[in-house]
DNA sequence: ATCCTCCCCTAC
DNA sequence: TAAGGTAGGGGAGGAT
């Protein structure tokens, strides 16, 4: 064990800077500065631009919303499928287009509610409202809450400063009543008035100061020094105490937050010098509310986490009660406490608020103008200064020449992370990501205290409207650390100057600045400047301070490549200075290369930047996965891929890859140093490309389900999962397709094999310890193809072909639609997830008699299939159906991931990803599939991509199964199959899978027509079935993995990480 | 050449 | 106990 942490530890990599440094030239006493510069500066440019920003963010139809943190999970989609039911897919699509009820409006729940967190969360991303992760009193509307008692409120209103505090029973009465009723009658107060033992309690807890403090109130009259915040520091408060002091008028509510001024009332009272006494709220009452929640989670699990323990575990009750094992909201949980999930999604709730405004769009005009501008270009860099201790600690007078640090755990033996730690702390070496016993070893005496998120967002939020107030460019980099180009606005050390000394009036945290020409040089100056300091680095002054840095306090160069420029000798920026560019783009990349080369020499041409397009959305969890049976894994890939599929939705992104990523515990590694850490481990990450951007939570369980069993690991070893969806594309911004020949042709191909699918997986119920199911369900025959190619039938992988085709996008602007998709699913698995469809909606013709109703196929299904048969959806439905995209590239093969693995076929697009499958001997790792691999290998070239044909065999295909289809579909499919048959015979053509083949015969011995009955159809209980199906894990697979875990033993190649931690 | 895919690296 | 996430940049190598 000793030597495990030992490893862990030598594998770690930190970075040790952070050195202090003195105070720098140009610093400037933020004593010295004024807040109410601004106010004379120019008041009503204030309160104009408060609200042009809160317009703006009004207009945003787009809610961002990021991270689900704060809420409980498992219902959600369950709720919102009960509330829809009845409706079916066109309502919903109807109301998410007209009844946009909370558009306005701004919740954030407090406690323990019912609906759940995530279920309101939900509720409210579908009705056009806003659901706030943290609160803060400048964006919430109204504060939802169940009981008195989770609230911990004692005087709701009037500690809310106005804000309603509400039943969550509004939300649902509103839904159900399409309308926003009135939350007069829903507000908690009135329940706490009906308990008059509680609301004495409440008066007790009431602060004084609030009450009797006439606002507006200069904070700084009452809080010129620390030991003024001690006060409120005593006294019991709750996360509600959060507030900005923002004058109220009694009737505040939604009408007076939409009209669109109230959301930045902050900067104006900020500016103002105005503080609330009560600003910040204890993170032990926080704390109070996270713990039992965790307890109320952990409970439930408990009893079945013993069921499943024993099982050679070695921490077993830790994993129970603090792992994936032992909490089935674990995933929200887990990131609710998380400093790095919070940093993480920081930047997606600031660009919520302000992305409208930092559109970027600046004309090329403009950039032109501004590129030839006669004035030196000006760069301000502002971070605060150890920001999660400096907030903390504000109010903790007597800690703020002590060493402290932010930290979960405060045990000298603690694994728990370090994750800011005060300049005083640092004069021992404490530093962030440092193990909290390592860091009380350096330093015995260091105070620990606990986070406050709701507090860091808040203070983030002055920061940043300070920032706005001053500079129109500016960029966000973290939630305390921000660039701003001030070029042409006079001199930026003094605009630096001023928005320090605001910072630290509006937070009483210090923030540091550097100045320069370039985003490089602004961030170096800014390290020379901390603590609590300015300093600008004038274009004269740029060699010789580069000259004395070393190359790891260049951005960029972590501690990778400073080990490589240490292996050629390269310390100090000036070594750079005499090697040629030539030589470092040899060395390390061409872009690599030249950033070394430039950032040396103190060039950076990078704009500052206000915003950027998103290019992925994942979320991933490497802490406290602990996995026994099949089962948990499936359990956690549900919450996860709920967890995306809402980031997806509220950021009204849509995605066409989706990535797994797990972390395998690294073979005769034992238990991790840190708690419930993942230890040393490799990495592994698969990925799949499905026909159509999607935000379907059905469909990335479906692809995440596949791609984890396809890895075919002893789950017991997975200790780190992660789920990632790129290719985005904004909801709504697809192309329209046209109609054409291939569209046609594509449907037919659709739905022909689309029917057997379901047979098939309604054929195979899962049950994870069953290896032979899947084989029982097969064919022992080989599948033949109608080129003569014969599939193999014992394919593990084979069970769980589930994807639509990967396409391309690369045509996107090509609309022909060559037919080559596969195998689908992808029918409606029930009644959720129904918001996009209704966007694209326009007018919906009347759908043909035959053909399912519209509402019967899942927007979210449809979402994902290729464009070309969106089309013909269309044509058939009407617009409605269809969400445009084109991509018309060949698809590759339609195999799971495991047999592409296997080499079913070679080319490259299948391969599946990480490093270890990559090996060239990679493909005779399984030998289930070996009889494939091997004609696999010899019959096909390289270079010849399988053609997918998803119609089955003609003889193979149910006359009942045409029947069943609509007339139309019918003709298409028959003049389909005899345009086959009248083709040369390509050996590639035909690749059917074999459950697709087992589907075919499964159709057969059901009445067809039978499929289609009902509502929904049978066929959709059928795909529902068939999920689980999907995940289950057979022998075959376990075998798999286990010549997989051989053969990447023998690999001494793979490129594998095994560092612990991430 | 250029694009795409699968990663690693970096920063907060 | 403890909460080791998130997203972009870019290199390597294959496909086109
Ligand atoms: N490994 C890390 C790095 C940062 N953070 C959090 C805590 C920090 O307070 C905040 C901002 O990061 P900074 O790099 O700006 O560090 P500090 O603000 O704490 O210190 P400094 O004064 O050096 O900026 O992000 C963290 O939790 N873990
Ligand atoms: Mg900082
Ligand atoms: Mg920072």
């Amino acid at each position: 064990m000793a030597g495990e942490e030992k490893e862990e530890e030598s594998l770690k990599r930190k970075k040790v800077d952070n050195v202090p440094r003195g105070m720098a030239w140009g610093a400037q006493s933020f004593a010295s500065a004024r807040i109410s510069s601004i106010r004379e500066k120019d008041p009503s440019s204030v309160s104009d631009f408060g609200r042009y920003m809160a317009e703006k963010r009004r207009k945003l139809n787009v809610q961002y919303n990021e991270d689900s943190s704060n809420k409980l999970l498992n219902n959600a989609t369950a709720a919102v499928a009960a509330l829809h039911s009845k409706e079916g897919q066109i309502v919903v699509a109807e109301i998410s287009t007209k009844s946009r009820i909370f558009n306005g409006i701004s919740i954030w729940v407090d406690g323990f509610t019912v609906p759940t967190h995530q279920e309101l969360r939900h509720l409210m991303l579908q009705y056009g409202g806003v659901f706030e992760n943290y609160f803060r009193r400048e964006l919430v509307t109204h504060i939802i809450c169940s009981t008195l008692p989770d609230s911990k409120i004692k005087n709701p209103r009037s500690l809310s400063r106005g804000l309603p505090i509400v039943k969550p029973e509004w939300i649902v009465d509103s839904i159900a009543a399409g309308r926003v009723l009135s939350w007069a009658p829903y507000q908690l107060q009135r329940i706490a008035l009906e308990h008059p033992n509680q609301r004495t309690l409440q008066s007790a807890y009431l602060n004084p100061k609030l009450d009797h403090c006439p606002l507006p109130l200069d904070w700084r009259d009452n809080y010129p020094t620390y030991s003024n915040m001690m006060d409120i520091d005593l006294e019991p408060r709750s996360e509600l105490l959060a507030l900005e002091n923002v004058p109220t008028s009694d009737n505040q509510g939604p009408s007076s937050v939409q009209d669109g001024a109230v959301n930045f009332t902050l900067l104006e009272e900020d500016l103002k010098g105005i503080e609330v006494k009560a600003d910040e709220c204890s993170e032990t009452e926080n704390q109070g509310v996270l713990e039992s929640h965790g307890k109320k989670d952990s409970v439930a699990i408990v009893d079945r986490s013993k069921r499943n323990t024993g099982a050679g575990y070695s921490d077993a009750a830790a994993a129970a009660t603090h792992s994936t094992l032992g909490d089935d909201n674990f995933v929200q949980n887990y990131f609710k406490s998380s400093r790095l999930h919070f940093i993480g999604t920081w930047r997606n709730r600031y660009q919520s608020r302000y992305g409208s405004f930092n559109d970027n769009s600046e004309g090329q005009d403009q950039q032109v103008f501004r590129a030839k501008s006669g004035s030196d270009p000006a760069v301000i860099h502002i971070d605060m200064d150890c920001f999660f201790v400096a907030v903390v600690v504000r109010d903790r007078p007597e800690l703020h020449d002590k060493p402290v640090a932010v930290c979960h755990s405060d045990s000298v033996r603690g694994s728990g992370e370090i994750s800011s730690a005060n300049y005083p702390a640092r004069a021992f070496g404490v530093r962030a990501g440092m193990f909290v016993r390592d860091a009380k070893a350096k330093c015995p005496d260091l105070e620990i205290v606990p986070y406050n998120f709701e507090a860091y967002e808040q203070v983030a939020d002055k920061v940043y409207n300070i920032l706005h107030h001053h500079c129109g460019r500016v960029q966000a980099v973290s939630c305390d650390e921000a660039f701003l180009d001030v070029t042409d606005q006079g001199d930026p050390c003094q605009i630096a100057s001023v928005i320090r000394s605001q910072i630290f009036e509006a937070t009483r945290c210090t923030a540091s600045a550097g100045v320069s020409k370039n985003k490089l040089l602004a961030r170096l100056a800014t390290r020379k400047a901390k603590p609590n300091g300015l300093y600008y680095i004038a274009p004269s002054e740029v060699e010789g301070f580069m000259d004395e840095l070393a190359v790891e306090d260049l951005p960029g160069v972590g501690w990778t490549l400073k080990e490589k420029l240490k292996s050629h000798n390269l310390h100090k920026c000036s070594d750079l200075l005499r090697v040629s560019k030539d030589f470092l783009q040899r060395e390390f990349g061409v872009k690599t290369g030249d950033m070394l080369w430039s950032y040396a020499r103190g060039i950076d041409t990078r704009e500052v930047q206000q915003a950027q397009i998103r290019k992925s959305i994942g979320a991933e969890v490497n802490w406290g996965v602990r996995f026994l049976v099949p089962e948990d894994a499936h359990r956690f890939l549900v919450t996860l891929s709920t967890e995306v599929a809402t980031r997806l939705q509220t950021a009204a992104v849509k995605g066409r890859t989706i990535t797994l990523k797990v972390k395998r515990r690294k073979e005769g590694s034992g238990e991790p140093s840190k708690f419930m850490g993942c230890g040393v481990c490799d990495n592994f990450s698969r990925s799949e490309t499905v026909g159509y951007a999607t935000d379907s939570q059905e469909i990335l369980l479906r692809v995440a389900k596949q791609l984890f069993n396809s890895f075919a690991f002893d789950v017991r070893d997975v200790r780190g999962v992660g789920l990632q969806v790129t290719r985005l594309e904004a909801v709504g911004s697809g192309q329209s397709l046209k109609g054409g020949q291939g569209q046609q042709r594509a449907l037919k191909s659709w739905l022909a094999p689309e029917i057997s699918k379901v047979m098939l997986d309604e054929s195979a119920p899962a049950d994870r310890n069953s290896g032979n199911q899947t084989i029982i369900h097969r064919s022992t025959e080989p599948l033949k193809t109608e080129a003569g190619e014969s599939i193999p039938v014992k394919s593990p992988a084979l069970d769980v072909p589930k994807l639509p085709l990967n396409t391309s996008a690369q045509d996107n602007n090509d609309l022909h639609a060559a037919a080559e998709s596969g195998m689908r699913n992808f029918i409606a698995p029930d009644t959720k997830d129904r918001i996009q469809v209704g966007r694209s909606s326009t007018k919906a013709a009347p759908p043909p008699t035959n053909l399912p109703p519209l509402s019967e196929l899942d927007p979210s299904v449809l979402a994902s299939l290729p464009p070309e048969i969106l089309a013909e959806i269309r044509e058939v439905y009407g617009e409605l159906a269809a969400q445009p995209v084109v991509s018309s590239k060949p698809a590759k093969n339609y195999l799971s991931p495991v047999a592409v693995m296997k080499g079913a076929h070679k080319t490259k697009t299948s391969e599946v990803s990480n490093r270890v499958d990559r090996r060239e001997d990679g493909i005779r790792r399984v030998l289930p599939l070996e009889p494939l691999t091997e004609r696999g290998e010899s019959s096909r070239p390289p270079s010849v991509r399988p053609e997918i044909v998803a119609l089955p065999p003609a003889s193979q295909l149910d006359p009942s199964v045409m029947s069943a289809l609509p007339l139309s579909l019918r003709r298409e499919l028959e003049q389909e199959y005899k345009r086959q048959q009248v083709k040369k015979p390509d050996k590639s053509t035909l690749r059917v899978s074999e459950p697709e083949k087992l589907c075919v015969e499964r159709c057969s011995s059901t009445s067809l027509e039978d499929l289609w009955t009902g509502t929904p159809p049978k066929w959709v209980h059928m795909f529902k079935e068939s999920q689980d199906a999907v995940c289950s894990t057979n022998d075959s697979v376990r075998l798999g993995g286990s010549l997989y875990d051989n053969a990447c033993a023998k690999k001494s190649c793979c490129q594998v990480s095994t560092v612990e931690g991430c």
